[in-house]
Formats: C-alpha cells, structure tokens, sequence
DNA sequence: TTGCGTGCAAAGGTTTTGCATGGCA
DNA sequence: TGCCATGCAAAACCTTTGCACGCAA
C-alpha cells in the first residue's frame, strides 16, 4: 500500500478488531459490507495479499478444503502462543504457554530444524467438542 | 472401495511408493500418466476421498492457498512423529520424537485440548534452507 | 447379471487477473 | 498530473458432481 485509501484503512480495522480470531477473506468482506462500508472482494484480495508480504498478517491454511484465514501478526501478543484450531467446531484457541518454547527448543537442537510458531496451528478436538464426541 | 479395480491398486502402489511424502492429488495423477499407467483425476479424488474416510490416509492443507496433500496414515510409522515442513523448500520431514506425545500430553491435561498429531503440521526452517538464509 | 467403479464434461467455490475508471499525493 | 488503488467481470485454479458406460464379483 503506498496510498492510504478508506479500503485500506477498514480492511485494518476489521484486522485490529478480530486479533484474537482468523478470518476468511469473506468474512472481512461480509463484515465491510455488513457495516455499510463495502469494499470490494478484489480489494479484500489484494490488501491481504501485501500485507501478508510485508508479514503484517498472518495466513493460515484453512483446516481442510476450505478457504484461508488472515490474522494479524500482532509479534509481542502471539509469540508465545498455540494456535489450537478445533476441527469440530472451528474456533480457534490462543493458548499461552511456555511448553512451545520447550518445543522449538527442542527440535532445534535435536533436529535442526527452526519452528515457526506463528504459522503453525495445532489441529485437533476442543474441550467441549470432545466431549460431545465421546456422547455421541 | 468394495471392488479391486487396476485403478486402485495403481493409487494406493503410488502412495506406498512415497510413504515419506506428501502427494497432492495432481502429483498421484500425473505420475500414473507418466508411467503409462493413466487413471482418470477424478478417479483419483474419489479413492483418496475413500481412503481417508476409513483412515488409510491422512489429508493436509496445503501450507498456502495450495491443493491438499495426502499420504498413507501408516500408524506404526508415524505415531510418534512430527511432520515439520519447511517453508522455504516445501520438503517434509518425519521426525521422530517423543517430545510429541509429551506435547499433546501437556496440552491435554493443561489446556483441555486434544492435539491431533495426525493433522498437525508444524511450518518453519529446516537446517539448509536456515542456513541460506543467514548468509542472505 | 448386478451394482460399484470409471472418466468425461460440467458445475462449484475460492482466489487471481485484465482493464477501464477513480482517487491519493 | 502521475501513478497506484479500485472493482467489475472474466479467467484460473482445485475439487466435486452428473451421467452413461465399463468391469469386478
């Protein structure tokens, strides 16, 4: 972005907003649209697409077939985070903890391998949603 | 897959073959024409939609906005193991490791989350691209 | 023979691209 | 004014579905 536009800027915002959630493109354009401040889907597009180049978003595959998800990166908020993703119900768990350094660590020296914490998302079952599993 | 087909066979000899690899269903295809063995795409979906139905495979998003991957679940082999992938030269990584199940132990117990390896790909830099990247 | 399997073509959904217009600096 | 940004429509993906034909049991 070298000009600020008012796409820009809301794009941000439904961003700056929802830092604590992933969002679809769509959702960010549904949202945009919802509020009486529609941007085009395009837009949507390309605005996530430089920002994620300059690595201030996130982009995360969505779970299966589905569509990505764009988070802001927000460094000092999620660097010590899982990112838990409940493949039942969707949401997505922010879990601070020390253990993932553990990890890294770990894999670093033993394997040589370095973990980007930040695009990487654990996939599993929620509390609740592993409850209703074992009912059903 | 009630009935033995040429075509089965050839799909699941392709994933035996690159057991250590992540396949996308266009990879699988273009092999089978390649070796004079062709088998329709849509054949080759709608056995990798069966086998991962019955857990034969595991299917993984592709780290972008990329197709999906598949690879044979092959439990005994990969029970223990992280799938690190790296970002730089998309090559996977079987690592086996007991940090996992201490991982999804913790994760478990502490957080109420049931981890599945399975699905859980973790993205960052393996030891080459690391380096490249240092002297860059 | 029965009914699943196959593969072409077409549809579906998401993301990208072409292009003329609009708006920031 | 110059150039990037916008957004419509169309294209380009990947994947799924419809349907007639083929083949395993």
């Amino acid at each position: 972005m070298t000009y600020k536009t008012r796409q820009s800027a809301l794009i941000l915002q439904v961003l700056e907003e929802n830092r604590d959630r992933h969002l679809t493109a769509e959702e960010i354009y549904l949202l945009l649209k919802e509020r009486g401040e529609p941007v085009g889907q395009t837009t949507v597009y390309r605005h996530l697409e430089k920002l994620c180049a300059d690595a201030t978003v996130r982009k995360y595959a969505g779970g299966d077939g589905d569509s990505a998800c764009f988070q802001l990166a927000d460094a000092k908020n999620c660097k010590m985070h899982y990112h838990l993703k409940c493949t039942a119900c969707g949401r997505l768990f922010h879990t601070e903890c020390a253990y993932l350094n553990t990890l890294s660590e770990h894999i670093k020296n033993e394997h040589g391998f370095l973990v980007d914490g930040s695009k990487t998302v654990l996939y599993g079952l929620c509390k609740t949603c592993a409850k209703e599993k074992q009912h059903s």
